[in-house]
DNA sequence: CAAATATAATAGTATTGCTATCATTCTAAG
DNA sequence: CTTAGAATGATAGCAATACTATTATATTTG
């Protein structure tokens, strides 16, 4: 089944019907209660994505996403034992959902260069269309990925919920962008460091177009997309120029 | 005063001395009153940084500093309006130590290229030794820069107190580093974004070293300065390789 | 229809992140 | 040497946070 629909021409359409076969999947620990089963457990994560955009991530609570939603604080906690917890959620989605992107959306490329490309530009554009399948908007979602997602892994137990896979969508993306790289270059020795900056670097380019213009070129004209495209193939040396 | 001694050799010695004269400058809208000026100042700042590399940051606190200096967490507000204020106190603090590495070690170097590399060896090499002199430890503020430091900035109020100053000497080293990228090729459109990605991207190469080895290249062998050097040495086209 | 399950309501608790007030100690100028 | 001012300490208090626990009420399902 799976492997049929990757075949198709990928476009926000077909995204949509794919996604209503396929599910997002996040490490089934992260929740107490998988909030994709209930109505209540899908309201949460929608007005959790308003209210951390709205507040940030330090000051939204659940007692006031209870208020949001017109449902109390205790029953979001059998969802979630915290707001740590929803934001690993939240991260873990999005970061499945890219990697869903970058399958469906470079499977068919063969050249190996053009492959890279359109992994990077996956990666490194702006969400800026909510493609509206879903109860999750996944242009504020990306928001917070750029504002508030470093904040999952910056804690005292990264370790920890490493361990219990917390973080394993994620890290599957690095490798799988690696891999890209290393089809283009073998010989290549900082392969996954080149990939993991690529996926962080690209966030912390947006936050900088947002907050600190001064000191990125990223803005109107250049994206981080174009910079990083630019980085990776001077770095790998096939550049035209 | 300052030119003469930026002559001389640098040397941990010479720094010692230096900054016996030289006070590393952090902007004074971020505290109260100046911790530097009394004994208790210097104690908070001290210990501080061992108890935010003990606890982590979410769960320091100004009470239990204050049980650690034997002193009173009333008087401790008297310092810094909030843990946050700290934060970014002890960050500015080691961005103007870096910057003042940055601009010693490498004044009397003329030849762009080495120049820049040495810059990078700065910016991104792991502060293993604590240099003594002072009552901040920067080995273990270097850790709690690269475990903590995005979160001086990954708030709701960032805007506001980017107005305020507080990122400053932040900007100023990313300025300086894109200058150095600028003098070895004039026509390279992307020279901030590139240095900002530097010195972000070091910290995570460092901490993903740490935490998450397996998505990164850095361990024994190559560190983020190999990664950096070799990064920068192609994009802007001088590799030998 | 009964039993199980999900949700809501309410209460409670330790801790946090402060502010305010007053007391004490130290310090530096007259 | 004293004395006023500054710095520090002690204590109290407060609203909010981040939960846990218990009980009650819907809702679903077999």
């Amino acid at each position: 089944m799976i492997a049929i629909l990757l075949y198709l021409q990928p476009n926000i359409l077909i995204m949509k019907n794919l996604l209503s076969v396929l599910k997002i999947a996040v490490p089934d620990k992260i929740f107490i209660k998988d909030p994709e089963t209930s109505d209540l457990g899908k309201k949460i994560i929608e007005h959790s994505i308003y209210l951390i955009d709205e507040v940030g991530f330090e000051s939204f609570t659940f007692k006031k996403l209870g208020l949001k939603i017109g449902s109390n604080e205790s029953s979001i906690y059998r969802y979630f034992e915290s707001k740590h917890k929803l934001l690993l959620y939240l991260t873990s989605w999005y970061w499945a959902w890219l990697e869903y992107q970058l399958v469906i959306e470079t499977f068919s490329i063969s050249d190996a260069k053009e492959k890279l490309e359109k992994a990077i530009l996956i990666a490194t554009r702006t969400v800026e269309e909510d493609s509206n399948f879903s109860h999750i908007n996944e242009t504020l979602l990306y928001k917070i990925i750029v504002n508030e997602s470093s904040k999952s892994f910056l804690t005292k137990n990264v370790q920890e919920e490493n361990k219990s896979g917390y973080f394993e969508v994620y890290k599957r993306l690095v490798t799988r962008i690696e891999e890209m790289i290393l089809s283009i270059k073998p010989s290549y020795p900082f392969a996954l460091s080149l990939s993991s900056t690529i996926i962080e670097g690209s966030l912390h380019q947006h936050f900088l177009q947002e907050h600190f213009p001064s000191i990125t070129n990223c803005g109107q004209e250049i994206t981080p997309t174009t910079f990083y495209i630019d980085l990776v193939s001077k770095t790998l040396g096939y550049t035209n120029e």
